[in-house]
DNA sequence: TCTTTTTTGTTTATGTTATAAACTTATTTA
DNA sequence: TAAATAAGTTTATAACATAAACAAAAAAGA
């Protein structure tokens, strides 16, 4: 048995979390991702952002309904590290 | 999808590891770990700890063949947590 | 026998990280 | 026009992870 080491940007809950919504949704904003994670605004903020600087999401800024509007992409190195993540874990989880 | 938190003690490289080898040989002593780990001395002597304090794991010091040597085993409560724990992160990796 | 190296760890130093609290800016409602 | 709501960002700090430094005893070499 051999233990691949984890990739440190996603082996954090709330930006594995972040990463695991947009694999399934493909897209989604930051109250989305609020409400399915129970993060606080605070922490996904920073979250999204170190995500968006190792290139793993791509961040757009609008306004919606007169209010900011942040929305969150799966880039394809984001979703190259996630499955390389999931492989490397499972070493970690037996049998 | 839900997710659940993810145990702290549990959420780190090397003493998830350090568990998930115990899991399967139900002892192993430092220099064991060490080999099959990878890890520095330093490193594993502090997270060996961590999992003592945190009660998955016994610790016995003894000398073999003139040496110290620190064997570990997986309690009860760190074999409950490591299934938790798997449990949980799986409902982070998707499919 | 003396000193150098090896073995088996522990302790410490420090840079990094994770997170909540505090803050910001604009909008809507009363 | 004041208060409350919305949507984030910035900052402060405690905790963490890790390697480097340290220690103590045993073995090997000279």
């Amino acid at each position: 048995m051999v233990f691949a080491p984890l990739d440190p940007v996603l082996h954090n809950q709330l930006r594995l979390a972040i990463v695991s919504l947009l694999v399934s949704v493909d897209a989604a904003d930051f109250t989305f991702l609020l409400e399915k994670t129970g993060a606080t605004r605070g922490n996904l903020s920073v979250q999204i952002t170190k995500l968006k600087e190792a290139g793993y999401i791509a961040v757009k800024k609008s306004f919606k309904d007169n209010y900011p509007n942040t929305m969150c992409f799966l880039s394809p190195k984001g979703l190259k590290a996630f499955e390389t993540y999931v492989n490397a874990i499972k070493g970690y989880l037996g049998k």
